[in-house]
DNA sequence: ATACATACC
DNA sequence: TACTGGTATGTAT
DNA sequence: ATACATACC
DNA sequence: TACTGGTATGTAT
């Protein structure tokens, strides 16, 4: 249930910047005031002191009264109400043996996650101050001590400290912030000046680390350990002190560079790390020691609301479960927990509550690897095929170019929709053969797009799945269509090029084995393009540390329409998959 | 990819019996000799002793030249090589680096599997020699000491002894085995006297555990624990002699009542009393003590093949990989099996090679509930529209029959099909709400046959899954209905004007029905047939044990059809399921 | 594979 | 007037 | 959810 | 002439 987002996920132009975007519940009560609570702000945010919660949320619903937006977000609230009435139910059904039973279950499950704790690595989460608003402030001297934040009427991105105490916050629509706070200005975004300061802060961050992991513009983890390490056996100093003495170096030089501040937390482990940042802000830093108990008590008394990972919908189910910080999910209620949630989901709650991050060993051994490219776009009301047709086309050229840039084909076309009821679909294609092509993307989504019209939208995305690398996947390609093939024509061996009239299935061992011999080769080749590729066109902050060589994935073969799957097209010579 | 049956996966009628069922390779080499050895027996069984392997396989292959399953089995057999060369060709791109950690992680999981190891049980398999053919010569001693099967010429369910000699085993059809043995005598099989002599041998099997798993009819687990404890404390004798004890008495009892030998194996679960006696038939008994090393060394030795789980394929692949006995799996190639396997996979090699059991602590606490019920009839090549679809009124009149004498209701109805190709096809479809009605199980196979039409046939099945307790699930139907069924309106046949809710896509295939002139007649030959077949009308083996009241499984429903699902259909209302 | 929800910035 | 865009992941079917 | 392969008796 | 029938489970898509 719990959605864990890895190491770098991240954020393309329009991101709002994470300082102070939340969402939770007020101290009101009722379903209304609930519902008030799942859209309003979270006054325990930085910069948010002084905020009058309840006055900012009356403004917010007054604003958002009878629109479709409230009324889906009341659709979801509901859902929601039903998943916790269920879940509370489900709980009250636990007997005192069985309860007991799991509770000693988790209590096993704990220890053994807790043998899996290293506190050898001293990580960094480096965050910059309300990024993109500081470096608009930096630059117009004029707009310090104003209210403003980057974005427009519909979005914001980042709002300044000033904006914030009205309730002014990312990811609010600009005309709300407007209501919030009429002198508010909202100042136009310049990607390319934050693209410019973020590439200075990782140049510098890379002195220390490498390996550093950009999540967003505006974030990055960076492994100090061995600098940490090599201070204390020049200087003799503690951990703590030589650690404090890394980081605010580091947040000195950012400023130097940048004139932008930014906050630090430094852990045993990224989520610790993330964590501690959140909590002096903003230009300052906080430090947990690699001790176990340090952990524990650092965790204990912390919301689970502010783990990576636990986001509103998370929150309120734990919440109605009595589990609100993540002590509570080690005590009493540690069994339900495991009763109630998935394994995935009660085992990241274990490992987050216990400050045991994300669980590989090291930090430097994870590449990331892009999984999919896409792009949406959001407009006015519309149900004009022809005009849908049109942004699709052009929506399928954006997806189509990135692809290219990067060497990669798709196998799965995503098309997303939102309706203007703000009811969001998506329908998925898989190709017979991974593509790069405009037609072939484009001919999916559209086919896709008409299965469900009518419709009127308001979003229209299109997103590619399945990525491998365009070279060899050329290679695969050739395997697969000849594999897939009812009949046994002679074949081309694409690697050797033998025409060998053999069984598809001999045929394809066959590829696979010449496939094997050529392996440097084609990973030559590779890496001759990609060094002509140069750096990618799109905004490109994810990622931005992955190696270029892309890991291919298991090729797809497209499910034949039924029509076709007869009995003389046998299935002989399909390749089969391991497990 | 190895399947894993549980305890009590069974035998209806026709069912071969297990002491004689194998198909593994014989010495030879090359690849028509490999596959020879696919479909040839293994010499190892019992009763085999004196075989000519090669003989008898050149007899089987000449039987089955250029037959269409002779065919269909090459297909299968290609599919495995080319599976077993992309695991090796994986294999063979596994580092020293990776080989080493793996390994080392596989050692680390195999000391968390010995945590697991419980040694307080001793379980019995009680299992009946050439159970049907036993019977059979019993009643006609004139049988004894001649070459005998019980089956027809289309196959074979047990073989005696003499009859092995030749190469003659369960699964051949009748007419191989007279090619090998022109004086074989084919035997009609007589259920009710197997299933008399079944009920008698429970009976006496229940007095030493009143829990006794039947496997088949001719396979029992008993769990003697208690019993031995008692005969130890009362005699002071050892555990091995008490054991030996009470089963030899277990067998002896039997064969007074029944003039029928049993071989048992003992051990301290079910997988090791499994094997164990599997090694001293017919009539006699093996015993593997409680006891780490005994168990271990009982295992180290053993082919993976006889692991229950690991057939003919998964042995094979395993062999392409260096692993033939249990020893191997926890030998220097475990790294591989992690690598290589699913961690399903692996882990159950693991634990079968450390003799461990199927993993519930105790043997008597695993209720068993039926998940499927189905029928399906092999019959002449068949095309005919008409002719198929009345066999499958058949077929849907006895399953329906089935479920309702059981009280269940099945929510999806798999149509199972066999080419004349011997290339098996399913096809299922889940309903809106579970169903045990003629209508609706009829009217969906019916569909999906004639998608899949035109085809000739030789075998076709319908089973239904997604089991659920009658009763419980009309509550259940009511709120699944009541929640996801924005609109389902009562629809009228326009032939037979019956007026019924169900699917359009049950309607349409009803209605085709109709025009073919089936439904009535199926229907009233269904319903008559269910009025007039008692709870006893199936044969039951399976489950014998488990108790009546089932466990209601989730409700499902049935994806509305992509038309329907439009823009103002809403979502609301629908049941939200919990992980 | 497909659909959708959750989460992050 | 007016509630983003890009990506990953979990879960159910 | 759907399709298919493997396994057992 | 001629290669079953019933059930469970794993894996991939």
């Amino acid at each position: 249930m719990a959605s864990r987002s890895g190491s770098g996920s991240g954020s393309g132009s329009g991101s709002r910047k994470g300082e102070d975007n939340d969402d939770d519940g007020t101290g009101a009560s009722g379903v209304g005031a609930a519902l008030a609570g799942r859209m309003a702000l979270n006054t325990n945010k930085a910069g948010m002191g002084k905020v009058d919660a309840e006055a900012v949320n009356k403004i917010i619903m007054s604003m958002s009264e009878g629109s479709r937006y409230l009324e889906a977000e009341k659709e979801r609230h509901a859902r929601t109400a039903v998943r916790i009435a269920d879940m509370k139910a489900r709980a009250s059904k636990i007997g005192a043996v069985q309860r007991a039973g799991m509770a000693r279950k988790a209590a096993v499950m704990l220890e053994a996650l807790e043998a899996e704790r290293e506190l050898g690595t001293t990580m960094v989460l480096v965050d910059m101050d309300m990024f993109y608003a500081a470096i608009e402030e930096r630059d117009n001297p004029e707009l310090r001590g104003k209210p403003m934040a980057v974005g427009g009427m519909s979005m914001i991105s980042t709002s300044n400290y000033v904006a914030r105490q009205y309730g002014v916050r990312a990811a609010m629509p600009g005309y709300i912030g407007k209501a919030l706070c009429p002198e508010l200005i909202l100042v136009k975004s310049h990607f390319d000046k934050y693209k410019a300061a973020a590439a200075t802060i990782r140049g510098i961050l890379a002195e220390y680390d490498e390996h550093v992991q950009a999540v967003s513009l505006d974030e990055a983890y960076v492994d100090i350990t061995a600098r940490v390490k090599a201070v204390m056996d020049a200087t003799g100093s503690s951990h703590e002190i030589a650690a404090g003495g890394v980081v605010a170096e580091m947040r000195q030089r950012i400023f130097d560079a940048t004139h932008l501040t930014a906050s630090a937390g430094t852990g045993p482990n990224k989520l610790v790390a993330k964590i501690a940042a959140d909590m002096n802000k903003p230009n300052g830093q906080t430090y947990v020691a690699p001790d176990r108990d340090a952990v524990l008590s650092f965790m204990a008394r912390l919301p689970v609301r502010k783990v990576p990972g636990i986001g509103k919908v998370t929150a309120q189910v734990l919440d109605a479960l009595g589990v609100r910080t993540c002590a509570d999910v080690l005590g009493e209620r540690r069994g339900e927990l495991l009763l109630l949630f998935s394994a995935k989901s009660s085992r990241f709650f274990f490992r987050a509550a216990l400050g045991l991050g994300s669980g590989s060993s090291t930090t430097t051994d994870v590449v990331r690897v892009r999984k999919s490219i896409g792009h949406e776009r959001t407009f006015g009301a519309v149900s004009a095929r022809n005009q849908l047709v049109a942004k699709l086309s052009s929506l399928a050229g954006m997806v189509v170019r990135d692809m290219q840039a990067k060497s990669l084909k798709g196998a799965t076309v995503v098309l997303k929709l939102k309706t203007t009821a703000f009811k969001v679909i998506s329908r998925s294609t898989t190709l017979r053969a991974p593509t790069d092509a405009f037609d072939d993307v484009y001919g999916a989504a559209v086919a896709m797009l008409h299965e469900e019209l009518p419709l009127t939208l308001r979003l229209m995305g299109i997103r590619m799945t399945g990525l491998v690398d365009a070279r060899s996947a050329s290679l695969r390609d050739h395997l697969v269509r000849a594999s897939a093939a009812p009949l046994l024509p002679p074949l081309d061996c694409p690697v050797c090029s033998a025409q060998l009239r053999i069984s598809t299935a001999a045929m394809s061992a066959h590829v696979e084995a010449c496939l094997e011999g050529v392996t440097e080769d084609a990973a030559a080749k590779a890496a001759a393009g990609s060094a002509k590729a140069g750096p990618a066109a799109t905004l490109d902050t994810f990622f931005a540390h992955a190696p270029l060589p892309h890991r291919a994935s298991r090729a797809r073969r497209r499910k034949k329409p039924r029509r076709q799957r007869k009995q003389g097209a046998s299935a002989a010579g399909q390749v089969i998959v391991l497990d």
